[in-house]
DNA sequence: CGATGACTTGACACCAATCAACTGAGGTGG
DNA sequence: CCACCTCAGTTGATTGGTGTCAAGTCATCG
């Protein structure tokens, strides 16, 4: 092995097998992995601004992201929650249209844009790994869509809850599932349409059901599945 | 020319140069045509439902489409609005997710989902155009999502105006357009999480305002645009 | 231990859902 | 041609849910 080998760290990578890099042969990775960086975002860092040049392309490799916009009065909205193995980019367009924020601490490998977009017209697979993941983000934003156009709070709050539940782990669908919230209530209710007020009031609505337990400020167990899945619609 | 030269009619196809065909070289177009089929579809009839086996993809060449979820309390909600050279499938993905309805008299070109994946994976060019055209759909829906998250029924129609409005017509942002909605008040509302009367509310309000004016059941007049861009948000 | 920020709870007002009646347009048939 | 039907849309009265404002609690961190 060289000195510049693996410069990104690809090796332990926790998202290789599912990141778009994964659709790119062993030289390839290596060539774009040279021209990358690896940056860490703590919570609430700004990474990318609407209005910013489109210029990186970045695969979310540990952490949480979010995707927002502000109305003139700046009343936030979310409009997508981005996972690790997430492509950040804005691929056809001159410039990002809406902010970018760490939820958590966060790492990000960043190419230039122009690079992946001429890679991936000379690599079938690598765009079809792209094409994968931007349909996968299109599958997501339609889910999201279908939740915060749903009209009470309270089945708002109890699918946002089953989405996160199922983010943190699809392995085990069955009862007393706890988890880690990585959304601030201010940020389901952004998220949601709603307000802070609201959330807290549905989850402790929730809480007196005993459909779920609030451990700490950021843990939830869903103690009652099938009731937060009837009460999701 | 011989009999099958043409067998789609793209010679005059509407949307020739925007769907997702326009990626191919004449003749792979061609030998596509020849595998598809064009069908129309009336205003309410079901093109495709979900749970449908994932076996073909269309191009809407005519006509308008909505994709629609039901909760199990027959509940709809809407998320998404395909326009006149949207790409309708389900790329990777075993089943259908949502019903594809047509909202008016729509026209589509409608091929084996297995060929269109085949020859995208030969013919990087017609993969890059289904990226682009999956890629536009995102932001689509991103756009959708940070308008129902308003949580005012007036800022939700307002902006529902204004994208209908750029739908018909991106040419002219100025006063005085008129365009005919090709949703029902029952669809706007399925769509934005409000019911049928709150919808009708606010185009009453807005026509007292200036703002609108209906003319018809179907057809609005956006008066003041400025005044609805003000209460967008 | 005090400060800060996130969260919860309460009281109240208001907006949107609900239920119900009415209007108007389009279509059918006598 | 008109009467009638049907369905989409509008409007009104009322209720209930969610936003708003305000106070209070809890967790974390210096």
């Amino acid at each position: 092995m060289t000195t510049h080998s693996d410069p990104l760290g690809c090796g332990d990578c926790p998202v290789r097998d599912l990141a778009i890099c994964s659709g790119l042969e062993e030289q390839e990775r290596l060539a774009l992995a040279r021209l990358g960086l690896k940056r860490h975002y703590r919570r609430g860092e700004l990474i990318f601004a609407s209005g910013d040049e489109s210029v990186a392309c970045a695969t979310l490799v540990a952490g949480a992201v979010k995707l927002s916009r502000c109305d003139r009065d700046g009343v936030e909205r979310t409009i997508a929650l981005l996972q690790p193995s997430s492509m950040l980019a804005r691929l056809f367009a001159a410039d990002i249209d809406s902010d970018a924020v760490a939820l958590t601490d966060s790492e990000l490998c960043v190419f230039p844009r122009s690079l992946v977009e001429s890679e991936m017209r000379s690599h079938p697979g690598f765009m079809e790994r792209i094409l994968q993941a931007t349909t996968a983000q299109l599958a997501s934003a339609r889910d999201m869509l279908d939740l915060v156009g749903r009209r009470s709070a309270r089945a708002k709050v109890a699918g946002l809850l089953l989405v996160l539940a199922d983010e943190v782990d699809t392995a085990s669908p069955s009862a007393n599932r706890e988890f880690v919230l990585p959304l601030t209530r201010g940020e389901m209710a952004t998220l949601l349409g709603l307000t802070i007020e609201t959330v807290s009031r549905q989850l402790t609505g929730f809480e007196r059901d005993g459909t779920i337990e609030r451990r700490g400020l950021k843990s939830i167990a869903i103690l009652n599945p099938s009731a937060l899945r009837a009460a999701a619609d």
